[in-house]
Parts: C-alpha cells; sequence; structure tokens
RNA sequence: UGCCCUGUGGUGUAACUGGCAACACAUCUGACUCUGGAUCAGAAGAGUUCAGGUUCGAAUCCUGGCGGGGCAGCCA
C-alpha cells in the first residue's frame, strides 16, 4: 500500500518534470476502450481520405498526423485513399501534390494507396442491393424539386411521387442510368429513409447521380458516379477501417454512414469526428486558398505565405516543425483558432536543433576599421550550430572594411539600446571588439553613410585579455568578401486574427495584408554561402531562419524568411 | 423557433469517468551567455458559461437558461 503511495509519487514527480505537450485526447480513449473491450480484435486502422480537388494545407496536416499518428502508436495501419468521386473538381495533378505532401510529411501508407474509384463496382453492386431490399429507389424529381420536396430545417419534407417504385423498375431505371440512356441530373438513385427525419442527412439523401463526365482514373467507364456519404462509408468498410476518424461538419452524416452500413449488413467500422484547425491570420479553406490563388493575392500554391504543405515547405519549416505542430494543438470537439504563435514556436524549436548558422546583414552599413592594415585579412573560426558541436566549424573572413546590420547603430542610443553608438566599444562576432570613433552622414538626406571604427587587436576571437567586457555581439560580413543576394521577408496574410469572421459586407479579401512580402535587394552574406542548396534552411545568426528558395540560381541566391528569432529587444522597442 | 455538437487562464489542450484545476504557447522577472538566440530558475493569470439540484465532496452527474458551431448540393 505505502509502497503504491510512493510510486505514485515519483510517477507524478516525473510527469511534472516532463515536458511537451498531453499526449491523451478523447479519440485516443475511444480506442482504448474499443481494446479493452475486444471491439475490432484489438485492432486499429485508420485512413486519410482527401479529395483529390486541392493541394494539402496546414489542416490538412492534422488530419494527416492523427490518423498516421494513432495508427502508429497503436500498431496498427493507415490508408492513403482519394476520394474521387466528383470527376468534374478532380484531377490528377491533386493526387501527385497530396501524395507528395504525405510522404514529405514523413508518413508511409505503403501498399495500402486506394481511390474510392477503385470501389465503383462493388459500389454499384450494393447499390443494386438495397434496391432489391426496397432501400432505394429512382426518381424522376428535378433538382430544384428535389430541394422543394426535401422540406427545411424546422419543416419536414414529403415523399417523392416516385417512392414507392417496384424493384423492378427501379433495377431497370438504374441499369438505364447506368447505360447512359439519360441526361445529366435527369434522374438519381435515392436511398429511401424518412422524409420527415429531423436530419435533413435522412430524408432520403442521393446515392448515385448522372455525370457524363469522364474520371481521371476511370475514364468513361462510367457515366453515374455515387455520393460521398454512400461511398465514404463502404470504402471504410471495404477497406476494414476501425475508426474513421473526421472533421466536425460530417457529425450530421453519421446517422447515414451507419445507415447504410446497416442496410447492408457489412462490417462496420465507426466514425468519429474532430475539431478542424483554425490557424490566426490566415484561412483554411480550400475555396479561400483557391481564390487568393486564381486571383493572384499570392504567386501560387507555395507562395511562402500560404498556409499550405508546399508553401510552408518553401518557406522552411520542416516536416518535423509541422508534425510537432500537430502534437501541440492537440485534438477536442471545440472549434478554435490557435494562436500562430505556437506554429511559430514550432518551426524555432526544431530549426535552433538543427539550422547551421551562418552571418549574414540584411540592411547593410558600411564600417571602415582606420586602425586596420590596408589589404590585410584574415581567417576567423566560426561555430556551425553551438546546439550541435557535430556540425563543426567553418573559416570566415575578415578585413578593413565590413557591413554590419543598420539597427544595430543608433547616433543617440535610448536606454537598454546595448548595441554600437558613438564611443562605445562592441564584440563582433568571432572576430574583435570594435569602437565606434565617427559618423559619416550624407550632407544633404542626412543618411548615415559609414562608420569610423576601430579595433582592439588583443581581442582577436572575441575575449579581451583585461577582462573587459562588452554588452554587445554583432554580427558583420567582410565588404570584399560578401556575397550580394537577395531576402524576401513575409508577415501575415491577412491583417485580422480571424480573416473568417468579417463585417457585414466585408470579405476575407479586404483584410489581406499587403505588406506580407517585402524584398531585400542588398543582403550580404559570408562567401560560403554561395553553395547553399534550394530547400536548405540557416540560421542567420540574430535575425532568424532562412530557407533557400527554389528561384536561387548559382550566383544569385534568394531567401525567404521562415521566423524571425524570439527578439527581447524589438519586444522592448514596441513598448 | 427543428435536430446534432460544443462552452476550462489571453490562446490551445489535460484532469486516470466525482477528490486541492495541470501542461504548453503567449506575457513578465531574474540567472547565464561571444546570437538581446538557446538554456535555466521563477512570477502573474482560470475556480471551469450562468442558475438551481444530487453528493461529505462536482469542471465531471441531473434540470433549466445563455453563448458558439454545423445541417435544407445531383459537393466532399
Amino acid at each position: 500500500m505505502s509502497g503504491n503511495t510512493e510510486n505514485r509519487n515519483i510517477e507524478n514527480h516525473n510527469e511534472k518534470k516532463a515536458k511537451g505537450p498531453s499526449t491523451s485526447n478523447f479519440i485516443k480513449s475511444i480506442i482504448n476502450n474499443d481494446i479493452k473491450a475486444g471491439k475490432y480484435g484489438g485492432r486499429v486502422h485508420t485512413r486519410f481520405p482527401p479529395e483529390p480537388n486541392g493541394y494539402l494545407h496546414i489542416g490538412h496536416a492534422k488530419s494527416i498526423c492523427l490518423n498516421f499518428g494513432i495508427a502508429a502508436e497503436y500498431n496498427g495501419l493507415c490508408n492513403l485513399r482519394f476520394d474521387d468521386t466528383n470527376p468534374v473538381k478532380e484531377d490528377v495533378e491533386y493526387v501527385d501534390s497530396i501524395k507528395e505532401d504525405v510522404s514529405w510529411l514523413g508518413f508511409d501508407w505503403q501498399d495500402r494507396l486506394f481511390f474510392a474509384s477503385d470501389y465503383f463496382d462493388q459500389l454499384y453492386e450494393f447499390a443494386v442491393e438495397l434496391i432489391k431490399k426496397g432501400k432505394a429507389y429512382v426518381c424522376d424529381l428535378a433538382p430544384d424539386e428535389v430541394k422543394e420536396y426535401r422540406g427545411t430545417l424546422t419543416m419536414p419534407g414529403k415523399e417523392s411521387p416516385y417512392r414507392n417504385r417496384s424493384v423492378e423498375e427501379n433495377l431497370d431505371l438504374f441499369k438505364q442510368m447506368r447505360d447512359g440512356e439519360f441526361e445529366d441530373g435527369l434522374r438519381v438513385l435515392r436511398a429511401k429513409i424518412d422524409m420527415s427525419s429531423p436530419n435533413m442527412n435522412m430524408r432520403d439523401s442521393t446515392i448515385y447521380r448522372i455525370k457524363h463526365s469522364s474520371h481521371h482514373r476511370t475514364g468513361d467507364k462510367w457515366c453515374i458516379y455515387p455520393m460521398y456519404d454512400f461511398t465514404h462509408c463502404l470504402s471504410d468498410s471495404i477497406e476494414r477501417i476501425t475508426h474513421s476518424l473526421c472533421t466536425l461538419e460530417f457529425e450530421n452524416h453519421r446517422l447515414l454512414y451507419d445507415w447504410y452500413l446497416d442496410q447492408l449488413d457489412v462490417y462496420h467500422p465507426q466514425q468519429i469526428e474532430f475539431a478542424r484547425l483554425n490557424l490566426s491570420y490566415t484561412v483554411l479553406s480550400k475555396r479561400k486558398l483557391l481564390r487568393l490563388v486564381r486571383q493572384g493575392y499570392v504567386s501560387g500554391w507555395d507562395d511562402p505565405r500560404m498556409p499550405t504543405i508546399s508553401g510552408l515547405r518553401r518557406r522552411g519549416y520542416s516536416p518535423r516543425a509541422i508534425r510537432f505542430f500537430a502534437e501541440l494543438i492537440g485534438i477536442a470537439k471545440k472549434d478554435s483558432l490557435v494562436d500562430l504563435s505556437m506554429l511559430e514556436f514550432s518551426v524555432r524549436e526544431d530549426l535552433n536543433k538543427h539550422a547551421p548558422r551562418i552571418m549574414a546583414v540584411l540592411n547593410p552599413l558600411k564600417v571602415i576599421i582606420d586602425n586596420y592594415p590596408d589589404g590585410h585579412e584574415e581567417e576567423l573560426d566560426a561555430i556551425n550550430n553551438p546546439e550541435d558541436p557535430s556540425a563543426g566549424t567553418r573559416k570566415v573572413p575578415f578585413s578593413k572594411v565590413l557591413y554590419i546590420e543598420r539597427d544595430d547603430f543608433m547616433e543617440q542610443p535610448p536606454r537598454k539600446f546595448f548595441r554600437l553608438s558613438p564611443g562605445r566599444e562592441v564584440r563582433l562576432r568571432y572576430a574583435y571588439f570594435l569602437t565606434c570613433q565617427s559618423v559619416i552622414k550624407d550632407d544633404t538626406t542626412g543618411k548615415i553613410i559609414e562608420l569610423h571604427c576601430t579595433y582592439d587587436p588583443e581581442t582577436k576571437g572575441g575575449s579581451s585579455p583585461d577582462g573587459r567586457k562588452v554588452k554587445a555581439t554583432l554580427h558583420w560580413v567582410s565588404a570584399r568578401h560578401a556575397v550580394k543576394s537577395e531576402v524576401r521577408i513575409y508577415d501575415h496574410l491577412f491583417t485580422i486574427e480571424n480573416p473568417n469572421d468579417t463585417e457585414d459586407g466585408k470579405d476575407f479579401i479586404d483584410y489581406l495584408n499587403h505588406d506580407s512580402l517585402k524584398v531585400l535587394q542588398e543582403c550580404y552574406f559570408e562567401p560560403g554561402i554561395i553553395n547553399a542548396k534550394i530547400g536548405s534552411t540557416y540560421q542567420f545568426e540574430r535575425l532568424g531562419y532562412f530557407c533557400v528558395d527554389k528561384e536561387s540560381t548559382d550566383t544569385h541566391k534568394v531567401f525567404n524568411r521562415t521566423v524571425t528569432l524570439r527578439d527581447s529587444w524589438a519586444k522592448h522597442k514596441k513598448r
């Protein structure tokens, strides 16, 4: 007894020390109970079921991490299944990008890549079976009539006049539908359920509709296509899925999901709904993202400001950071708005450990070291990543003329500004102590053109033999050796936290941040940067994390700023 | 005037199905530091939407309000 208490205390203590997000959520507790009860023989089998009609975004990443993550955790499996039942909206372009994004995120569906369209034959047979059971009928009502007959949220619908056709007639008509005897929209196959159900989905919902349109996988084999509700539950059933996880808007569809499976008396997975992701200062709906792309507000699906997986990838987010983020935000049933700072925290957390450091000056200010010998140069040792000793060191050239960051100098420094100012001494990272002697300005504009400074040769490497301290360390680049390149600075795409929640008469587009992209053309880098590969990520010391953009060439690099470093001076300035 | 879901610090989630509301982000201190980074230590901040009820004891159970979301595609 006392031993137990002791153990528990130790556990509690460890829990307290353990960092990181809580790993429990309501879905896992359902699964735990199912396993305990022996449901599905203790098996866990999930699936990620995108429709190939757009690019994946960070919200999908949440779902991908959930589905694949749960499968992994319970030693189960997760399928990738394309929900491709509407040929007019879908395209192989999207299939390819989705596959790329899922595997880039680090998940493997192995040999379980499926398409709902793989099941079209079986689905047709299931529909026939439903007809034979008297549970489905061909309805001749026009679309607007169907709508009228459906009733409203508060009023029951009325039954279609075609509802009581004989099984034979239904079978015949359905076959004719399949054989292309009718135009689009002329007839549909409907479930015979309950026109007065308080759940609109149960008011004889559509099973098959006619679309004379060729499908990206089945070509012209079919001119009738099954609807989502019918397809999804049966696809889950066919694949022996145990837990079918989807977002909240399908909650009301669960009744139908269960109904089809019950009528057909087939293997019955369970649908569980969770809240989709909302992220502050952005939009996460395919429709809205598509509009940003189509109307040219961004450069494409992979614009680094986009919350798409491809946008985040181009921006410099790592798969690890995104997976960590998914873990961090958790899973629940209430809709919420996740603060962007969580996403930013996730990348910093990862990149801090893995991104090599480099010095880059984004807004250059020339510094001339008057007492440094003309034409002299030396190579200084710099650490590639203080968080990772195995990353090693590199040489950085130093000479008489340097660039430093314009923000690192103030002629009249306010309190708490520790950086360079007239007469003040600072350290140049990995180099020497430097003291500002004079400021040269443009006579007409008053703009500071250059600084004249002196260095202390005794401080090579960054520390002084006499033990005197400096309050700041600046990054710098030797002017003669510098590589000039371009840096793109990104900010939120929107000016308000929740662009989905707009004032009356306004549209999310009205809240676009017109300063979300700033291009800096005169940035100077350590010469080593010329070898940087597209897609690789660096920390520019004291500035942030940056990623080599695909528009870079051998001689001209383009960097995207992924995220800034935490910056307590910037915060202080804001106050 | 229908049905379903949902209300826990500023934000996102926990609380082993009734036992002192915990963790993370954000915020603020301080220590350390050749990145105002990282790291470390600490602080402030909710009494769980409200009102009743059951109970020795309620975020958890019951009743009723209030707030938020979803549903009337031959979209998913």
